[in-house]
DNA sequence: ATATCGATTATCT
DNA sequence: GATAATCGATATG
């Protein structure tokens, strides 16, 4: 079984708890839906650690969760908190589908939605850890070169990550991440579950004292954070 | 190192 | 017509 790493640099950059088994990212099945039919508090904090993984043709991209936020259902500061619209459709829908907005004329955030069918709620994706596909990362956030100082700026902020991931509104909006079809999920590679911090959430006005980002402290691609 | 600002458009009032 | 779950560039200490 072939290691998909780009680089050894890659997955050792930031001392995350070392894997026993090289892993086929590719292979790995998408999380089922329970797992999201729940709070969103609850996803957020479960999701610290977990692979996000694109397949693009032949290719995949993989990176690991690091920081989320958690929107809730009446919570001031969610799209969904004014009602429904067209826009906000998928946070009352089933759970675990991809929920995609476009803000500031710029850029794509990428969101799935939580508990069930009915009731509103999600969690925004704030950074990755590249681990696969660096190059295609890269390519895709318009940067020549992903040396060390800059592999920070592939992935480490919610446009940027989209960004890497070629996630847009039209391509990714709606779509299932459970399942196995999908060329957009979300699966456990057995990597050891990280410490997890909570902190309030960024860029927002309403609701913004409430404890609802969740963060892996010790890891450098947390948004928002100088090199250390 | 921190602050401020412009870009650019879908969505909602 | 105003606003936005952001980013990158530029200015200033």
């Amino acid at each position: 079984m072939k290691r998909e790493t780009d680089t050894a640099e890659t997955v050792a950059s930031v001392g995350w708890p070392a894997r026993s088994m090289p892993t086929d990212f590719g292979k790995l099945l998408p999380l089922p839906r329970a797992f999201y039919d729940r709070d969103p508090r609850r996803v957020s904090r479960d999701l610290l650690g977990k692979v996000l993984l694109r397949r693009d043709g032949r290719k995949v991209l993989a990176a690991r969760v690091v920081e989320v936020e958690a929107y809730l259902s009446n919570d001031p500061a969610a799209h969904s908190f004014a009602g429904r619209t067209d826009r906000n459709a998928v946070l009352w829908g089933p759970p675990g589908i991809a929920y995609i907005y476009f803000i500031y004329g710029n850029h794509y955030c990428f969101n799935l939605s939580c508990l069930p069918d009915g009731v509103a709620g999600g969690v925004l994706f704030r950074a990755l850890e590249p681990l696969v596909g660096i190059e295609e990362m890269a390519r895709a956030r318009g940067l020549v070169h992903a040396d060390g100082a800059d592999l920070r700026r592939l992935t480490s902020g919610p446009g940027r990550l989209a960004e890497a991931f070629g996630i847009t509104r039209a391509r990714d909006n709606g779509k299932d991440l459970t399942s196995a079809a999908s060329d957009l999920w979300i699966a456990d590679d057995g990597s050891r579950r990280p410490r997890v911090r909570v902190t309030t959430r960024i860029g927002i006005n309403k609701a913004a004292d409430k404890p609802l980002r969740y963060i892996v402290p010790e890891n450098r691609f947390v948004s928002g954070r100088k090199a250390e």
